[in-house]
DNA sequence: AACGCGCCCTGTCCGC
DNA sequence: TGCGGACAGGGCGCGT
């Protein structure tokens, strides 16, 4: 679910919530949501004493930094949360697969209705590696058109497909990727090798714009995404082709159209995306 | 070896 | 009202 405009909201509301807390302990309700060879009781043993030192973002991950150098990584799958207990309506999580306590009383909660998500553990060396096997992050400065345009010329898959490998570029999903290719007008079929500098251009512009418009709108909430509080992101209602088929294109009024490619729905129109 | 597919899960919605 | 099928923001392992 969560894309990197939810996960950034998430890490910002919970930078403000938990550094310098320290952990008492960790349950699991739901074991399945653990990383392959991470068990509980590696978990508990490894937070209980140590503390969040900061909470950062990788991609579409949140991850949390510790007193002792390690970091708990959490991905988010389609309908992970995570929550501090002492916000409104904290209370009303029904699929708590996680659950951090802290010192003060207060505890950090991993809510995830589909069990797609993923809780890791690292120590510096592994995280490096792992780091590693992620791609550019898209906001960064070093993220250029000409580094994207270089990027996209290895690979014939069609460019929505191309986009949401997270190798590449991490931190795009498949909202974000079939509204950036609207406002790039590229269909999304089009094989990533294809795209031509002018092209590359306009998806990098789009691309980076779409992401920092969600993030100021806290995300984007279809159903199951919440922030760090709890609350709904309000970027949907400004979505412009996600979801929106058999609606008129904003931009010329022909009816947006839905296609399956890779089993995952693409919105266009074919007037602007030909 | 890059790529597409099926699958992991629960919930909701829609048509019959 | 009930039931089956389609669909959902992700990502892994597999076969080709």
């Amino acid at each position: 679910m969560p894309e990197l405009p939810e996960a950034e909201t998430i890490v910002r509301d919970l930078r403000r919530r938990l550094p310098g807390s320290r952990i008492t302990g960790a349950r699991v309700p739901f074991p399945d949501i653990l990383a392959p060879g991470l068990t509980a009781a590696t978990l508990r043993k490894a937070v209980a004493g140590n503390a969040f030192v900061d909470v950062q973002r990788r991609g579409k991950n949140v991850v949390f930094l510790l007193a002792d150098g390690r970091r708990i990584v959490v991905n988010l799958g389609m309908t992970g949360r995570l929550v501090v207990d002492d916000a409104p309506r904290a209370d009303e999580l029904r699929h708590v697969a996680a659950r951090f306590a802290l010192a003060d009383g207060r505890s950090l909660l991993f809510d995830d209705t589909r069990r797609f998500g993923r809780i890791d553990l690292y120590d510096p060396t592994a995280w490096k590696r792992r780091d590693r096997e992620l791609g550019i992050e898209p906001l960064r400065t070093s993220f250029t058109a000409a580094r994207l345009h270089t990027l996209t010329t290895t690979s014939r898959t069609p460019i929505r497909n191309w986009l949401l490998d997270q190798r590449r570029i991490a931190g795009v999903g498949n909202i974000y990727a079939n509204e950036a290719l609207f406002r790039a007008r590229i269909h999304p079929a089009r094989p990533a090798n294809t795209l031509d500098a002018d092209e590359a251009v306009r998806l990098h512009r789009a691309l980076r714009a779409v992401l920092r418009d969600a993030i100021r709108a806290r995300g984007t909430t279809l159903r199951d995404y919440r922030d760090g509080s709890g609350e709904a992101g309000t970027f949907e209602p400004r979505l412009r082709i996600y979801g929106r088929d058999g609606r008129p294109c904003p931009r010329c009024g022909h009816t947006i159209e839905r296609a399956v490619l890779s089993n995952r729905s693409v919105f266009f129109c074919t007037t602007c995306q030909g």
